[in-house]
RNA sequence: GCCCUUGUAGUUCAAUGGAUAGAAUAGGUCCCUCCUAAGGAUUAGAUGUAGGUUCGAUUCCUACCAAGGGCACCA
């Protein structure tokens, strides 16, 4: 599709050349069929310069229009001055083929063969399980790995996690509070301490593994309780199908030295200084709207310090990509990070960062501010266990990432039925089951057929949509949002039920049968790719 | 107060500046002697407000209103 539309904007522009004008032809796809499948603005583009009417001049263009009628089997000019272009049903049928033959291949580019791309995504410290808040990032992190990988990037997934700051260390509190309690002593429970039962679970646990003696002072409250609770996140990924290749943590740049050494190159370049006992970044000198702090006057760092170590590991390893999925909380603090590498002078252009608006939780339809630490959460692997993976993964992928969506869970487990996703699912699941009764009455699909015979309306609007595929692949790289190939998918199953409610496969008629087999075949193939990308499964039978 | 997102059917969401604003769900009305009715057909229903740019605006700009996030020596 993406040649037919180069194939239409290379004509007009031989039609132009012809009355000596130059300008950018822009095709698109029609909104409506009664005009054609694609269409052009050319004509209103040029009405200002050419001070003529719209109409007048896409009808001179198309007077001087050469057309190959096997691709192009009709044209017009409709008000107020579009041109429209109608592709011809061979070349339709001619996908079909196409798509058998090329299989796996179709709808990928060449753009990411080569090089490695790197996805941080998820990230969360570990102080509690993953909330249905974390699944939107998990879900959209993993998809976007999975569109990189479409397009032939060699593809790391990563995590990355402070383990040295506050948080942890009031976690660590929490535990010893919790556990104090549980031996019959006084627990000092911190003020931002984290209130969820599963802290309570973890002393207990502790309890029962190291006796009633710990001092308060031991480490293993925190270390016990990051290790438990990272087993629990790791285990939720799994079971939604994300698996990270890279764990990073913040530890690892105190331990190595990059973290002052980024401190040392700034100072070098005078932008550290010293102020009310804090040691600070000068971001003004960057273009920033204020300095930032990058060691507290209790000489702990901010995030923001390790997080700059941690970016500038990120890109000596070379990647040619590097997407950074952050919450909305994020916006307004990456930029500092990226100012301070740009100052050391290393090139930041790898990295593309991507944002993503919160979910709101409704509770008895009451928004709920989700809160790791006051424990007004639903946990991810609640939701994972209600609906199962394939719902979630697919409810948040409908959505874009800007949308700031509301989640009520038993809205969501009530709609779980009826969620779109099944309509993909059992579009596959027909088609599969299609197939196998051809084997049964020995039609095989080899890719041999008269594909003239697919001639039908619900046919060639079925083929349409499967020719569109490789743009969608295109334009999901291009914007980093898997939302518009669930649309699609939704779309192609849609014209797929169609299909299958106005024409049967299996008949008597053998060659017919044959090319109509085919066909599903060919959306079988894209139906499986596209929700492969999504990670939602594409099952045989429902 | 300043900055970033976002306001579209009753509800949850779509729509590279284009033609009649799409789905899903909820509500009407139909269709299983036929490859899975987890389906199809059909009906009804929406661009926050006021300006501006443009041949054309849901889309771009300005103001206002509303929601979420940020403006920490929290992450």
């Amino acid at each position: 599709m993406i040649e037919i539309k180069q194939y239409i904007s290379e004509v007009i522009h031989a039609g132009l050349a012809k009355l000596e004008i130059k300008e950018n032809v822009l095709v698109e796809k029609s909104a409506n069929s009664d005009f054609g499948d694609f269409s052009s603005n050319i004509a209103m583009a040029l009405a200002k310069t050419l001070r003529k009417n719209p109409l007048e001049i896409a009808k001179m263009i198309q007077s001087e229009l050469t057309i190959d009628k096997k691709i192009i089997s009709d044209h017009s000019v409709t008000q107020p001055g579009f041109l429209n272009f109608r592709v011809a049903k061979l070349f339709y049928q001619k996908t079909v083929t196409e798509i058998i033959a090329s299989a796996d291949t179709f709808g990928r580019t060449d753009t990411g063969k080569g090089k490695n791309a790197n996805v941080e995504f998820v990230s969360a410290n570990p102080t509690g399980p993953l909330t249905v808040g974390h699944g939107r990032q998990a879900v959209l992190g993993d998809t976007i790995a999975n569109i990189l990988e479409w397009h032939h990037y060699d593809v790391t997934r990563e995590y990355y996690y402070n383990d040295a700051g506050r948080q942890m260390r009031i976690l660590g509190q929490s535990v010893t509070a919790r556990y104090l309690d549980q031996v019959g002593q006084e627990g000092d429970f911190p003020e931002d301490g984290y209130e969820g039962d599963y802290i309570k679970t973890i002393a207990k646990e502790i309890l029962e593994r190291h006796g009633d003696g710990l001092s308060p002072e031991d480490r293993i409250f925190r270390t016990y309780a990051e290790e438990l609770i990272f087993a629990d996140i790791k285990n939720t990924l799994e079971i939604i199908g994300i698996n990270h290749d890279v764990f990073s943590n913040e530890q690892t740049y105190y331990n190595t030295g990059a973290i002052d050494a980024v401190v040392e190159d700034l100072r070098n370049k005078n932008l550290i200084y010293e102020s009310e006992g804090a040691t600070w970044l000068k971001a003004t000198a960057l273009g920033l709207e204020k300095d930032r702090v990058y060691y507290k006057s209790s000489g702990e760092p901010t995030y923001r310090l390790p997080d700059t170590a941690y970016h500038r590991d990120k890109l000596n390893r070379n990647f040619d990509l590097i997407i950074d999925l952050f919450g909305a909380d994020h916006a307004d603090t990456y930029p500092d990070v990226l100012a301070a590498l740009e100052a050391l002078g290393i090139d930041i252009a790898p990295i593309r960062v991507l944002i993503h608006q919160f979910v709101t939780l409704l509770k008895s339809g009451k928004k709920v501010k989700m809160s790791t630490r006051k424990a007004t959460f639903v946990t991810l692997e609640e939701l994972i266990k209600q609906v199962g993976p394939d719902v979630v993964r697919y409810f948040f992928i409908m959505r874009s990432m800007n949308s700031h969506l509301n989640f009520d869970l038993d809205l969501a487990a009530d709609q779980s039925e009826k969620n779109p996703v099944y309509y993909l699912q059992y579009a596959h699941a027909r088609i599969c089951n299609i197939i196998k009764n051809g084997a049964e009455k020995h039609l095989a699909v080899t890719g041999e057929f008269d594909s003239a015979l697919l001639s039908d309306d619900a046919e060639i609007s079925l083929i349409k949509v499967l020719t569109e595929f490789p743009e969608v692949m295109a334009t999901a790289l291009e914007n980093m949002e898997p939302q518009g190939i669930a649309n699609y998918l939704h779309h192609m199953s849609a014209e797929f039920h169609k299909f299958y409610a106005s024409c049967r496969v299996i008949t008597d008629d053998h060659d017919l049968s044959t090319a109509r087999l085919n066909l599903i075949t060919a959306v079988k193939i894209i139906l499986g790719n596209g929700l492969g990308v999504l990670g939602v499964s594409a099952p045989e039978r429902m």
